[in-house]
DNA sequence: TGACACAATGTCAGATCTGACATATAGTCG
DNA sequence: CGACTATATGTCAGATCTGACATTGTGTCA
């Protein structure tokens, strides 16, 4: 978010932050969250990259399109575990996950506290 | 393993190379549990840095001694989620846990086929 | 040898995850 | 508008994971 729009929400009443901030997580708790949702885009970039639907991927991977869907918006019910051995049986390598997972990505939003 | 004891083994009826022809893995299995087992190398040699016992590090966790000994050789009912939240308590950054699951580290042993 | 500290292993009830299904929502084309 | 395709959401039975406990090695020290 750039930085003049969030001073324009802070004024109108908004709280601008990390999902972090929003929901007082423990840095471990942040982390590991971080890491899902860098693991969940990679598996929807991967998949829009090869034109694929969600069922495909599903077919692929011998699960359902909606759990597919789950794990591309890295849903609480999906674990760490299962979006990596998605990843790798579509074809990522352990390195490629590593770098996934470690790499800094820092994403900001806003919401009105009601 | 030494290439000439790999040898030496060799002659006298060894078979020797990695688990995953051991086993018959496929890649991305062979590839989930490296990953795990540097995960939990990683877990046992913070503990060693730090001079702590199992318990010790069980309490950090808020988990048992039996669970953290599991968790070291990455035993089957520990799940790759349960590392990376650990090693993030014991604080391991998320740069760390990337190089750890992407770091290459070949490893190597022998068994005799009955 | 026994006593002690630490680590490994087996088991299991309760918690969490997962595939599957149904259904809802969103977008496109005629 | 309806028909169609793709995605999102809710639910749940069965599978898997986890903390805890008991027990079994294993090493060390006297």
């Amino acid at each position: 978010m750039k930085k003049a729009k969030a001073e324009r929400l802070k004024k109108s009443g908004w709280k601008v932050g990390t999902a972090k901030e929003f929901l007082g997580l423990s840095d471990e708790e942040a982390a590991l969250i971080e890491m899902k949702l860098a693991l969940a885009k990679s598996l929807k970039d991967h998949r829009i990259a090869h034109r694929m639907t969600q069922i495909d991927v599903a077919n692929e991977l011998g699960s359902s399109q909606s759990r597919v869907a789950k794990m591309e918006s890295a849903d609480v019910s999906v674990s760490m575990e299962l979006l990596v051995r998605s990843l790798l049986v579509l074809g990522a390598s352990r390195q490629e996950v590593g770098r996934i997972i470690g790499r800094k990505k820092a994403t900001s939003a806003a919401y009105r506290p009601s």
